[in-house]
Order: structure tokens, then sequence, then C-alpha cells
RNA sequence: GAGCGAUUAGCUCAGCUGGUAGAGCGCUACAUUGACAUUGUAGAGGUCACAAGUUCAAGUCUUGUAUCGCUCACCA
């Protein structure tokens, strides 16, 4: 008896679920049936559905996050592409600017190399080597874990496509008055000799001395002696009772460093009495207040520090010095001198630092590339205002707003090979800095200077604010008209400000509509106990390593189910595993079913208990799974799901059929074997874009009068 | 300095609009040629951080306290 159902089904469900063996294939399937391009989709589809990917960057493989960010988007897209939307996915690959230079220069360093001995050309060809092979490897890893987006419309950031936008957007800007060019602090790393924008500085929390110095009058205190070669100007506040008997504006002899200076008194409002003696003095160059504080009252300002952190002409015998070296140095010179009043050796401070090497950064003033943010901030904000983008948490939009209203200026431009390069022309005289897209600018517009071809890039997160754009080929593409604004921007909470705000605010400038109605932000990956994966701590889980063990679906389980939208997971290998066993659990509930219905007749009816538990029980799991993913909710759909299949399907519905499927009455078993069959296909679709993987290969065996389409993923999501 | 979040079973976390607590892993006992050992059944384990308040009713709402974490800003 049991040989002869066996018979019935087929070999493949005689041995567990394997997920090696199947899912090259059914991507293969998937890819293959043209469905990922929603010009392709069966029916009639009008209603589009769209979301851009973010761009992974081309500069190694996917990590733990990635995975969560593809299970999620793709869980999206199958979803809706199911219940009949013209679903499109718009993949592509970063170039990553900044980021990759970084981890090529790593590579050249083990190599004992440095870029600062190549050509610029060179370099940047070898990082175009190494980012094009490292796009494939990682668009490979993209299919691995089964994500269904339109490969047709693949886009590298560094296409002429995505070029040309960012330079029509680089020259509106500059039409608009939003672009210019200036002499500003910069945050500036002395180990990559590049500008970095605010957010690309932490700031790390330090103890160091703390010295008071004899300054003709007055008593100054500083962390950084290093600086105060340039010192000439002495500020306060203007109503400092202490200092009333000084005038703004009074010089005063008094002995310096290198020697007697003049220095002259500044009364200004940032002048804190508080603080210290109340006095200081400032290093315009080098300090971004000071620079404002100098601006105001039109004072001098001089470079101490040059752009590899040694110590100018101007510091005398200190002259070519590393800052740090020459810092006790300088002490010891003052102490000599009697110009040491005392030292503070516990003065706790947060100094800011590259985010990539952690070197101190130090402030420098340079010409830059800078756009004016606060037109294009209230934009956005109103756009926030009223509704055209909505954030999936309440808190995500605090966090954007809050950061919009106070929002700084942006230095677009990088020292930096590996970019878009800026097209534009630099007076070598008056420093006046020119849009140039066709290259036909000769001499300054200001002063008929010699002009020369700006070297820099730019900051990689420009063009990425542009992607929607990009993606959907802006302004004439069929894309645009169609899928734009898109539906949904899922990515890291981390680069909401990086690359979030900035996609709503030039998205707002180009088009003067919203790039996305919809933010759907997520947490970081995290190792089981909740730590920050990092190479370091040796705690780093890659994707791959976890889909070897456990399968593709059961990773994608593992990280969406009771993962609640916005808050970080921990990703435990453990948990991975139950939804391994979760897979395997659904194939042998097929297997079953499979089994004891083979020889269910065409006509089958339903008696009315089994009509009355469809509606009672399956028919309400579909409804609240349904709601659960509209509200983007795919944690609790995900968890709701596995306990409808495991402990009802499973445990209970099975469990109460198997005498019902002896009964000596056909009409019984007839009626049993009709609603398993229901049971089971709907179960399939519901798991479908959580569990791509097991559902289509099922889903594959199934005979054909279960199914309403050959290929799962296209099937119609129940009702 | 400012803002935000968290605090629920041994561990890691859910609990959405308030109605006497759930999952995975772990633990204990029992079962076994059953669709499934990638198993089944049963079970132990929680004054839901603390305090006060609103309410017929609070893990869930309000306020405060403590601890942890994250983000932003910044100092001479």
């Amino acid at each position: 008896m049991k040989e002869e159902r066996q018979s019935q089904i087929p070999e493949v469900f005689l041995s567990p679920y394997d997920p090696a063996k199947h899912e090259k294939r059914i991507y293969q399937l998937w890819e293959e049936s043209g469905f990922f391009n929603p010009d392709n989709l069966p029916g009639e589809r009008s209603e589009p559905f769209t979301i851009v990917m973010p761009p992974p960057n081309a500069n190694g493989s996917l990590h733990a996050g990635h995975g969560l960010v593809f299970a999620i988007e793709d869980t999206m897209m199958r979803f809706e592409r199911m219940r009949g939307k013209k679903a499109l996915w718009l993949p592509g690959a970063d170039h990553a600017g900044f980021e990759t230079q970084v981890v090529y220069e790593k590579k050249l360093q083990k190599e004992g190399r440095s870029r600062f001995q190549m050509e610029p050309k060179d370099l940047y060809n070898e990082i175009m080597d190494f980012t094009m092979s490292n796009k494939s490897i990682m668009e490979n890893q993209i299919r691995e874990l089964g994500a269904s987006c339109d490969w047709s419309r693949s886009l590298f950031t560094l296409d002429d496509s995505v070029i040309k936008i960012v330079y029509d957007t680089f020259k509106k800007l500059e039409e608009d008055g939003l672009l210019y060019r200036g002499a500003r602090t910069v945050n500036w790393c002395p180990k990559h000799q590049t500008s970095l924008s605010n957010l690309e500085v932490n700031y790390n929390e330090k103890t160091d001395p703390f010295y008071y110095f004899q300054y003709g009058p007055f008593v100054i205190g500083t962390a950084r002696p290093e600086t105060k070669f340039g010192d000439k100007y002495v500020v306060m506040h203007p109503d400092d009772a202490r200092y009333e008997d000084f005038q703004h504006g009074q010089k005063i002899d008094l002995e310096w460093i290198n020697g007697p200076i003049v220095a002259t008194v500044i009364k200004d409002q940032a002048g804190d009495p508080e603080m210290g003696s109340g006095v200081m003095t400032i290093t315009p160059w080098h300090s971004n207040i000071d620079f404002e504080i100098a601006k105001r009252h039109d004072l001098d300002y001089e470079q101490i520090i040059d752009w590899r952190g040694k110590l100018l002409p101007i510091a005398g015998e200190f002259d070519g010095m590393n800052i740090e070296e020459a810092r006790q140095k300088i002490v010891d010179k003052l102490d000599k001198k009697g110009l040491l009043v005392k030292i503070d050796d516990k003065y706790d401070h947060s100094v800011p630092c590259c985010y990539k090497c952690d070197k101190e950064i130090e402030p420098q003033i340079r010409e830059q590339w800078f756009v004016k943010m606060r037109p294009l901030a209230d934009k956005a904000i109103e756009a926030v205002d009223s509704g055209n983008v909505k954030f999936v948490t309440n808190r995500d939009e605090r966090v954007f707003r809050d950061w919009m209203s106070k929002i700084d200026d942006w230095n677009i431009s990088r020292q930096v090979v590996w970019g878009i390069p800026i097209p534009a022309k630099v007076c070598s005289e008056c420093g006046h800095g020119m849009v140039d897209l066709e290259s036909k600018i000769t001499k300054c517009e200001k002063c008929s200077g010699k002009v020369e071809k700006d070297p820099d890039t730019f900051d990689t997160w420009f063009s990425s604010g542009q992607w929607p754009l990009a993606t959907t080929h802006y302004p004439d593409g069929d894309d645009f008209k169609q899928h734009y604004p898109t539906s949904v921007m899922e990515t890291g909470k981390d680069i909401i400000f990086f690359w979030v705000s900035r996609m709503i605010m030039l998205g707002l400038y180009r088009t003067g509509r919203v790039p996305f109605k919809k933010v759907y932000l997520h947490g970081m990956v995290r190792d089981k106990h909740g730590k920050k994966m990092s190479k370091s701590k040796g705690n780093v889980i890659a994707p791959s390593e976890i889909q070897e063990r456990f399968g593709t679906d059961a990773l994608r389980m593992g990280l969406l189910v009771n993962t609640a939208p916005g808050s970080d997971m921990n990703l435990d290998p453990d948990k991975v595993n139950a939804y391994k066993k979760f897979a395997n659990k659904i194939w042998n509930i097929t297997r079953f079913v499979l089994e004891n219905t083979s020889d269910m007749p065409e006509q089958a009816t339903l008696t009315a208990d089994d009509a009355e538990n469809i509606k009672a029980k399956l028919k309400t799991t579909i409804a609240e799974i349904t709601k659960d993913m509209e509200k983007d909710r795919f944690d609790l759909a995900s968890e709701k799901l596995y306990h409808f299949v495991w402990s009802y399907f499973a445990s209970e519905l099975l469990e109460e059929s198997k005498p019902l499927l002896q009964s000596g009455d056909a009409s019984v078993r007839i009626s049993r074997q009709k609603l398993l069959r229901e049971y089971l296909i709907t179960s399939i679709k519901l798991l479908h874009p959580f569990m791509p993987f097991v559902t289509e290969t099922i889903w594959q065996e199934l005979p054909d009068d279960m199914k309403d389409h050959a290929v799962l993923m296209v099937a119609q999501w129940p009702k």
C-alpha cells in the first residue's frame, strides 16, 4: 500500500529537502522565464510597484547586512508581483568612490605600493579592473539570495548615462545659484589626502593634557600648542568685565614661541567667559570656529600645518616636524621661556577622526565645491509635511526632520581619483570655479586669468543621490514615466543622511517630485549576542556561509522573523537552523498531501464541515497575513505563517485528517483530500515571498491541475 | 551637550489599536519502522528594570528614576 502511494509522487520527495540541489536551477528557471522584467509579466497589470535597489559597493563580497536588504526587498517584490502589480526592481552596482579607493589602497599597501607614487590614470584603471571583477562576484551573490530583480536594466554608477544626469544637475545647481566654490574649513584626512563631509568624520573620546600659557597680559588655554604659531589675535567676549580695560583692535606687544609678536584684541560673542580664563587665541586656518570669527572681523589667516600633518616654515625651528612630535617640544620651549603657567593632565574631549583610518582630522582651509542645502532641505521637509514621502517608522521621520532642520552646506568635492570627475575649470590666479560640461572655458570669467581643469571628483553620495533618476532614465525614459516616483526606498538606517535625504532633495530638485513614496529603513545585523560584526572581533558571518549550511530560504526567514522594522537584529545560526527544519517540514507536508490525494476525483466537493474550516481558518489566515504585509510587518507575517503551517496545518489538520482519509465514506475522504490540497497550495503561495526556493521547487513538482500558472513567482496571491 | 531607542523565560528576541504572557535555541521526561529524527508528545522556567499615575483592566498609555545602546553636535 505504502509503496503504491509512493510510486505516485515525485521521487524527489522521498529524501529530505536539500537546498543546494535546487536553488541554482530554480533561479535559472526564474531568470529564463523573463518575469523579472515587468514588461513580460502575464495578465493586465496597470499598477506599478517599483523599488530601486541600494546598489551594493562593488569592492568586496556581500555581508550579512546585504542579506537583510535582499530578504526584505525581494519579499516586497514577490508579494506585489503575485498581487498582480507591474513589479520592477532596479538593480545596480556602486563604484563607491572613496570607500573603494580605501579598500584598494590597502591592497596596494600589502603589495608594497602606494597611490601617491602612481599616475592618477593608472590608478583609476587598476581600480576599474578590481571593481569590475568584484561586481560580477557580487551580482552572483545577489542571485544566490534569490533576488527577483530585472538584470536587463542593471546599471553601474559610473555608466555614461549616470554621469550625464549628474553633470546636468551640477550645471543646474550653478545656474540656480545653489553651487559655489569657496575657501572654507574642510575636514582633511592627512593620511588619505582628501577632504571629507561632516558625516564622514567620527568623534573619538580622548584624554589629553591641557596647557595654560602666558600670552602677554592674558592666560590662554589650549590642547593644541602646535597650532599656536600664527596666533596673533586674542579673543574675548565683549561683556566680560575682567577685560573691560582692553579695547577691540588694541595692539599688545608680547613674547611668544619664536620671539616677540604684536597681538590684536578682538571682542567677539564667540568668546565664552565660562571657559578657562575667558580668553582665547585663534587659529583660523585650522579651526572652523576660529575661521568664522576671522571672517566676521576680516582678520588674516595663515596655514600652519601642511597637508601631510607637518609644520610649515612659520613654525621656525619646528619647520617640517610632525605635529605629534612637535607638541611636547613646543611646550618645553615655552616652559623654558617662563610662559608655561600650568598643565591640566585630565582634559576629556572628543577629537574628529577619519571614519576609515581613525587618524585625527586636521581642519584646513581649502577651495572646494559646496552645495547650498537650505533651499533643498526646506523642500524635502515640505514633502514630508505633505505626506508625499512617508517613513515606515515615526522615529525615522523625526531623525530625518531633525537633521534637515539644521543642515550645513555640502562639500561635494573629493581629492580622490576613483570617482566621477568634476566637470569644471578653476582659475589659477583668483581661484574662481566655473562649471564646464563641454570643456570650452579657456580663461577665467572673472579675472581673465589662466584656468586649469579641476582635478577633483564628486563625493560618491552626490551621484548616488541621483540614483532614482539614473535608474529610471530621467527625463525621457519609459521607466521614468511609468515608475517614478518609485514605491519604496528600502535601505539601512545608517545611511538615512548620506543617501536617503540626498535622494529626496535632489529628486525634488530635478523633477519637482519625490523619488519614492515610502521609506523603509532596516536596522543593523549583528552577531548572536548583539555585538557589531567586525573582522577584528572575528564574529563576521558571511551570508554565503549560512546559505551553504542551512539554505537561502532559511537564511531569509532567520533574518525576517520577529525583526521589527528599523530595529537591529541579531543573526543566530541556531535560529536559521530552525527555518531549515521548517523548509523540510513544508517538503514533507507536500509529500503527505500528494501521497494521500493522488486518487482524488476531478469533481470533488467539500463537506459542510470542511467548507466551514476553510472559511474560518484558511481565509482568516490569508487575510491576516496579507494585512501584515501591506503594513510592511514582514516580521509578524512570517512568524504567523510559520505557526500556521507547522502548528496548525501539520500538527493538527494533518493529524486529524489521517482517520478521515481512511474513512469508508467516500464523500468524507474526497472532501478531506480537496481541503488538504487547498491548504497546501495556499501555504506554498503565502510562503513564497519569504521562502522562494523551496516553494518554487515544490510548485514545479505539483500536478498541473493544482496550479494557476506554471511558475509560482507569478501565480496569484490567495484571496 | 541634544535627541532617539532598549530593559519581557538560562541565551537571542516578538508581543501591532490596553483584556490575567509567546517564539527559536537550550533544559527535563517519554515515544519511534508513523508525511517528517532536519521528528512527535508532554513539561519545567517570567512579581514583563524600578516607582508613581490613568483605567473595571497595563508588558501595552502617562510621568519620573536607574542601567545599557545608538545617532547628531561640539569645546579654547
